[in-house]
DNA sequence: ACGTTTACCTTCAACGTTGTAAATTGATTT
DNA sequence: AAATCAATTTACAACGTTGAAGGTAAACGT
């Protein structure tokens, strides 16, 4: 009984003998025996796993993003290797160290870098880029629609009769990331409603976590700004500043209505349910996934791809 | 140049005269060569990944667990492989399953498996316990105190003078399991204060999401029940009811106090904030990595332990 | 009956690394 | 200058698997 038998027994060869094949199944169940995979790995030149570069899972977005691709992954046989980035240093690193080297490829959101550093993305790994820092790279992205999906939220707010919409959450000066491209959709849904843009509805806070919503929400209260509605560029930020008002005594949505975007779960259990723009995440995590295994798989030798996922706006109590 | 003398270089060993050391290096720079991790692994029989088997990432309790953890293993220089499991089957699959394989000890929170198929944990991967559904296993146990927890969360709303504790989230006859073992301090709570224990205050959930926490609590009210304050056994549960008694114009915590379990960073955010339990997840991480990496290292041989870890009550507005 | 096909099984080599032990070089001692 | 010792480098084998190619025996065709 050779080892090659037990490997094609195994591997189900077409052309074994029943017997063979019985007493070798008997074997192994007696045995215990797993096949290697390390050496399988070896020999075959790929691990059957793929990375997963995300800043981190405490922030529920990327939890759930990760919770999805791993369902995507699983569907394709594959395992998947979540490595967590803080800055710079942490994401060159996960990009050019050796640990990516024991994935197939890797689907990644970037951080800290930037359009500047697209050409660090130009490794061997199949890659396919997720989230809006970084665009025209070398490899596929899919794309949330940011601006699209702002300017339904904001056209959304106008058509319930709201005409003085804060923003909370913009980054100065930054034209693509999700900051910017949101703020761009929130301008693009002003000027078709013949509404004039007014900076001083636009509040900014560099991170986007509860906290600075409050924070910036205060601020906004402070400043005695008037308003009408809140555009949180996203769930979180609402949610922070969803706690401001209320202390503040306004009421939700009769004095102020308050929409968000990236529809996370704990949306449809605040009180009031918030609204919010789905930005279509386990779509994107299947798209991502399904694009990665056609890049590893080297059946499609074509030019990166910008893929953008369908949004939808979700409408809840907070502006109903 | 022999292979082996890279290799060595690599590995930076000992006697390697410093101008071949030189060259080797800017040999690997500039061809770009980076050492093959499944040759690598095969021959060293490790692969330096961990694998952790949890329910789901949507669950912020995990995804919290999931940073942690990641963490830890990171100052080990150890990768994660996250396993979702959802049921039975694919619990079994997971523990037994060849992906087991290509990892180097497991860290495993049971979901579906419980008491009843503790032989199934007697497996050859090195392998921490996480959670409170089995307990005495054939392996090493990192655990959350959750009677004391429980007993603690049931003391401090006696102390601000409640009287009727409500409990969300029971399982019915369940003994061990975080609902049991919450329960099991809910009562001690109760008893060291010379307080009653009616059956009429518990609620069950089969879930604990926050949708189960707010259909409990409906069905508390519309029950009439007469209560002023209220344990939930985990924190979704907690929000989940929250929201419900605010829908019910009671105010927290003056007519109500709330306390949770588990201290979820969004009990931080909530309105009011919530008072919880934390049961150590940080810690809790750590420690099972380092148990795990003890017995990878097999420089233990000592039988399985249980490891508690340190809880804390956080006091926060919904009980103040 | 003999060549040919088919079904099944085995041998060989290779994937890229590292531990062991042996070989080479250089320095030091006698 | 030979002998000894230490420092450095190398050859070899092995980790467990699988593709390619080869072998063997039974089944088939003429």
């Amino acid at each position: 009984m050779s080892i090659k038998t037990v490997s094609n027994v195994v591997n189900n060869y077409a052309h074994i003998s029943p017997q063979t094949k019985r007493k070798v199944l008997e074997a192994i169940d007696q045995l215990g025996y797993t096949p290697n995979l390390a050496a399988r790995n070896l020999r075959m030149g790929k691990s059957g796993v793929i990375g997963l570069i995300i800043p981190d899972l405490r922030n529920v977005y990327f939890a759930e993003l990760a919770a999805d691709v791993m369902r995507a992954a699983e569907r394709h046989g594959l395992a998947v290797l979540i490595q967590m980035v803080s800055d710079r240093k942490t994401e060159t690193a996960a990009l050019h160290g050796s640990r990516i080297q024991m994935t197939d490829g890797v689907l990644y959101s970037a951080l800290a870098l930037g359009q500047e550093d697209v050409d660090l993305l130009d490794i061997p790994t199949p890659m396919v880029l997720l989230g809006d820092r970084i665009f025209n790279g070398p490899k596929d992205h899919v794309t949330i629609q940011n601006t699209e999906g702002a300017k339904r939220a904001t056209q959304h707010l106008i058509e319930t009769g709201r005409r003085k919409i804060l923003v909370l959450g913009s980054h100065e000066g930054e034209l693509i990331g999700s900051a910017g491209l949101r703020l761009e959709g929130y301008r693009q849904g002003l000027e078709e409603a013949d509404l004039g843009y007014d900076r001083s509805l636009v509040y900014h806070a560099g991170t986007w976590l509860r906290s600075d919503g409050a924070h910036a929400m205060r601020e906004a209260l402070e400043a005695k700004v008037v308003f009408d509605a809140v555009f949180a560029l996203n769930d979180a930020l609402a949610l922070g500043a969803l706690r401001v008002l209320q202390e503040a005594g306004l009421r939700i949505p009769s004095d102020v209505a308050l929409i968000g975007f990236d529809d996370i779960d704990e949306t449809r259990y605040s009180s009031p349910t918030l609204s919010t723009i789905d930005p279509g995440r386990t779509e994107i995590a299947e798209r991502a996934v399904h694009a990665l295994v056609q890049r590893m798989n080297g059946k499609i030798d074509i030019p990166p791809r910008e893929i953008p996922a369908d949004f939808r706006l979700v409408v809840r109590e907070s502006t109903s």
